[in-house]
Formats: C-alpha cells, structure tokens, sequence
DNA sequence: CTGAAAGCGCTAACAC
DNA sequence: GTGTTAGCGCTTTCAG
C-alpha cells in the first residue's frame, strides 16, 4: 500500500505539501503541485481514508434507519436521500430495524461511536424524549413522522389535510357511507389520517359512524379482511377509504370476491402511491407523496446540522397530491359524463 | 468525550488493560475486569470507531452495489445480506448506481481507499476483466449475475433451467403457440432466460417461430406493448412466458384491453415473483428465486474471503421455484376438474 | 497478569 | 510556499 509518506519521497516535498495539493491545491506553487500529482497518479496512490477520518473525526457517512426497505415508500425516500448525498460526497449507511425498536436503538451506538456523522429516522418507535434528546448531541433528521410539539428537524407531510382530500373528492363524487380502513392507531401517521376523515366527514355535515372505521395494520392481507367485515354490517358502505395502497388493494380482492364492481358498486381510495397502485386493477385513486423530495429535502436539513449551519427552519411539511384513477370512479364518471353528451 | 485514558485513569489501570478488557477480557484478572467495566459504565464510556478502524485497517463495513434499491428483487438480496452482515458485527453501505456504469466504478474506489472491507455486486455493467482483477485483489462477491467462465465468487440462479421449467409447464397444459418477451438481450440474465425458453420449445419439438420473440425492458410498458404486438400478428399465441413479472403484469393488462380473458383465453407466466405478484389479478405464475438465501449466501461467501478463509467453493447456484397461480390456468384446470368430477 | 511505549497515516498549527 | 512536528485514540508487542 503506497502511502503519502512515500509520494512525498518520490516528488522531493514534504507530506503537508502532498496533503496540501490533496486539500488546498491553491495553496501550492504550480510546478509542485503538477510534481506531486503526477506522482500521485504514477504510484496510483489512494490515500486511506480511515487514517483521514480518525484524523478529522469525520466520516462522510450517513446513517439512515428503516424498518424495512421492500417497502416502496421507504425505498423511494432512500433513493432520494442517496441522491442527495452521494452529490455531497456522503455515503449511506443503511440500517434495517425490521421493525423492531431494539434494533433502532442499537442503531443509535453508530452515532454515539462516530462511525456515522448524522442520522435520519424513516420511521417512529423511539421514545419521543428520547429522540429529542439525541437531537440535541447529534445531526438528526425524522422523517416521515411528524411528531407533534417535538423540536426535532423534520420532514414530513400532511396526514390529516392530504386524508381530507381524498374523501372529501369522494364526497364531491356523490358519497355519504365513506368506510375506513385504518393504519395501526399507535401511529401518529395512521392518527392523522383517521383525523382527516372524520374532518372531511363533519366539514360535510355526514355523521361518522363508528361501524364504518376499522383498524387494519397497512398489511394486504388486513384490507381484505376489514373490507369483507365491512360488507357484512347492515348497512354497508359505498365508498373505502384505506389509510394505505396495500390495504385499498387488498379491500379490492375482496370487493370482487363478493361480486362487487370497482368503482361502478363500490369506490376505493389509498394513500401512498407505491409503485403498483397505477397497475393494479383497477388502477388505485391515491395519495402521492414526494417520496424523493422527502428524502433530498431530509439529507438537505442534515447536511446543514452537520456543516453546522444555522436552520433557519427545522420543519418542513412536504405537500401531497391526491392522483384520481380509476378504482374511486371519478374519471369513470368523466368518460360517462362525456359519452353522454356526445350522444 | 470520554475516551479510554479517561477509563484507564479512573480504574488506576493502563490503558492496555482497558483494551484487553474490551478484546480478550479472559486474559484479564477479574477484579481489575469488573472495575474496569463497572468505570466504562458510570462515565458511559463508548469506543471511537474511527480510531479502532483506523489501527485494525478494518471498517466492519461492507458495500452494496445495486442498480436501484426500488425494484423488490434487489431490496429483497439487500434484507438477506443486512440480515447476515448485521448478524456478523458487519454494516451495510449502500451505493446506487441508477444502472450508469460508471457510478459503479466511483463506487470501487470506496474498496480501494479501505472504506469498506469487501463488497457485493448486483449488477453486471463491468467489464468482466475488471471485475476479475478487483476480485483477486479485494474480498468481492457476484450475486444474480453469473458470469459464465469468470473465476469470481458468486450467487446466482440457474436462469436457463428455472425458465425451461416455467416453459414446460406451460407446455404441460397443452399449450403449443408459447410467446416470450425477454429482457434486454445484452444482459445474461436475459439470454439465459430466453435460452431456457428455447430448449422447452425443442425437447417437446415446438417449433421456435422468430415472431413469439419480442426483447422488452423489463418495465411494465415495454410487457404491455410488445403484448400488443405479440397479439397483432397472424397465428397468435395462447401462452406468453415473460422474462420478469412486470413485463408479465403490463402483458395481462393488454390482453385485458384486448377483451381477453387471462388466463382462459390466454395464460401467462413471470419471473422473479415480486411483491405484488401474488396480489395481482389474476394472481402471476411466477418463478421464484430466493432473494433472501441469495442475500445470505453472498454475505457468508464475503466474510470467508474478509476472514481469509479457504474458499472450498466460489461458484453457489441456487434453487428456484416455480409457483403456479392463477395466471396460467394450472391451478382453475384443476378446480374445474374437481367440480365435474364432484357434479 | 499488567504496564510502557511504539506506532497506524494523515492533518494542521507553527515555524521558517 | 514549504517543511517540521505533534498528535488524533486505539491496539499490540515486549518487558517485567
């Protein structure tokens, strides 16, 4: 392994003088530069970055904790925040928690050791306090998860407004037994968009009725168990609105399952936009978020902590767009609409 | 930041016994080791990494490269790998190239510069030679692509046989006009699928007739038009055997537009059996490989290499498996089967 | 079983 | 503009 030591040798400088032109070139006479980077290039010398890391106390990398990257939406925010780093010259380290809350906190040795200079949170298991307190020491950034009253640097977007507006565009499509299927109500998210439904509900003088709100854990499998206990009640719902893609889908498997038509006898709406609700079957009305804008914008606040910067701003809600297909029947409505007057 | 000195100090200890503490706590005496850890817990004394990596020449790290974390096939490796790397003391860098070649030769110098101990490719955009040299040099594993003749530690499938086997199947059910949409022809994984699509055609004496082929990209779109294509020629085929399941899924799609029924009018079969394969409707016949063992076995053919252990075997081709569901018909032929049987 | 001490390769303050 | 040099915090050899 050729060290500086001896590109120094080689080109009759000092080692500042190689560490200079590696750093500081400006700071070098021309011909001495030109020497030591042709030795440079001559030796094929890399220089070993653990030894300039230790040395600086910095390592370039980043850690970004997830439950589970096959999930899209977490893959999407990674991707984004990849972007952003590699363009700074920062790495990502990727630790999984399989959505467990021990593993997070394993997870959180990597900061305290130095081994990662910042950290960003896609997801929401650790205590608040706990969170806050390590925001305090270390660069962090929480996104996805909005944690209400925590001065945390966050990104995140909104649940209950984005929520709002897809049932309310389910409403404006003649609606008045809008069901929903919800996340695991343990989780901010899944409480936000319980909360825009209900709003979107009252705001349109309907009544929520309690039969109507199921709890489902953003699982396949527990949308199409919500929907079919949904079906059963006396009186049943015309319209689902799930709190994600996966759930909606599988509400949609069971839809059809009991002979229903989707859209024409029942309506279904996500949330999420993961990379299949546009080719599924029907394709899925949702709510998009800016998956990669989340994930530029959260590595964006995390480099400024780490450069130490001033942040001017520490939370950043991120807007969503409510993407109408075909599975809620609005643009189905549209083409009849259109047909109609055609005739 | 409390560093060792500090512990060594406080225990009236050297710091060569703190060490040996932390390393070979057997080789200690233990009164002075529990004095020694009950110090490194009241002052909540943590190791610098950098400093123990920068000595050891050794990071704990392993790199990643992936053409994007997006598509489920690769996130499915990555849980297998972070599941045995994290298993091992060992981290997960990630580097995405978004398939340009040359990020992946960026990525390299991360192995170079010592900031990872080895690194696992998935992807096969390298020269192969490269790749070769690389791999004499430093720990290095290949997974799903298998380069034929190259001497590089590797995980793959068997491409050629899964796809004969998927093929045959198709064959079984009576099928004689079988359709195939490959991958890009550039790619291994492409020609070794469409290889094993040859080879059932033959050993039952199909003739391979030039119009079934059409190359795709294995994007959804590309499996929808070349469907269309496909449907648009003269003798039209009653079976499509595509080369991964999005391209399976965009082909359903057309037969859907085209009033087909799928699979009675027409059946069809994936490859990779992502995520929402299962969820879609119909349900793909799909061949499954094992994402997660590929993961695995990557990592542990890694660590031998870090570790310096003799590698009895480099070259690990795993099993895959083919899933019938309702896509190809193999399954409803069988329900119908029993309901005339039952009637 | 324990301590002293020599570095690992690089950076940066200081001196010239 | 360039060289000298003192560490960064830890591991490990060698001596006792």
């Amino acid at each position: 392994m050729v060290k500086m030591r001896d590109v120094a040798k080689l080109a009759n400088v000092s080692v500042a003088t190689v560490s200079r032109v590696l750093h500081n070139p400006e700071t070098v006479k021309e011909a001495t530069r030109n020497k030591v980077l042709s030795v440079i290039d001559e030796v094929n010398y890399k220089p070993n970055m653990l030894a300039r890391q230790f040395r600086r106390n910095e390592t370039n990398i980043i850690l970004v904790v997830v439950p589970s990257i096959i999930n899209t939406v977490f893959s999407g925010i990674i991707e984004g925040i990849e972007y952003e780093a590699a363009s700074h010259g920062y790495r990502v380290l990727l630790g999984n928690t399989n959505r467990k809350v021990e593993n997070e906190y394993n997870l959180v040795d990597l900061l305290k050791k130095r081994q990662t200079d910042g950290m960003i949170l896609l997801s929401e298991r650790m205590d608040p306090n706990y969170i806050k307190s390590l925001s305090e020491e270390y660069p962090l950034v929480l996104a996805t998860a909005y944690i209400e009253g925590l001065k945390v640097p966050s990104v995140s977007i909104d649940n209950v407004s984005s929520s709002r507006e897809a049932v309310e565009h389910l409403i404006s499509l003649g609606h008045r037994e809008i069901a929903h299927i919800t996340g695991p109500l343990q989780f901010a998210i899944s409480k936000g968009r319980y909360s825009g439904y209900r709003q979107a509900l009252m705001q349109n003088n309907i009544e929520v009725r309690n039969m109507l709100v199921q709890e489902g854990d953003f699982t396949f499998e527990s949308g199409y168990n919500q929907m079919l206990k949904l079906m059963a009640i006396e009186k049943t719902p015309t319209a689902i609105f799930a709190a994600n893609d996966e759930m909606a889908m599988g509400a949609v498997k069971a839809a059809k399952e009991l002979g229903l038509d989707v859209p024409k006898d029942i309506a279904v709406v996500g949330f999420d936009n993961i990379t299949f609700s546009s080719k599924f079957d029907p394709a899925i009305t949702t709510v998009a978020q800016p998956l990669f804008e989340m994930g530029q914008k959260s590595m964006k606040l995390l480099l400024q902590q780490i450069q130490g910067k001033p942040i001017l701003k520490s939370q950043y809600i991120l807007e969503c767009e409510l993407l109408v297909r075909d599975s809620c029947g609005g643009k189905i409505k549209e083409k009849v609409m259109n047909e109609e007057i055609s005739t």
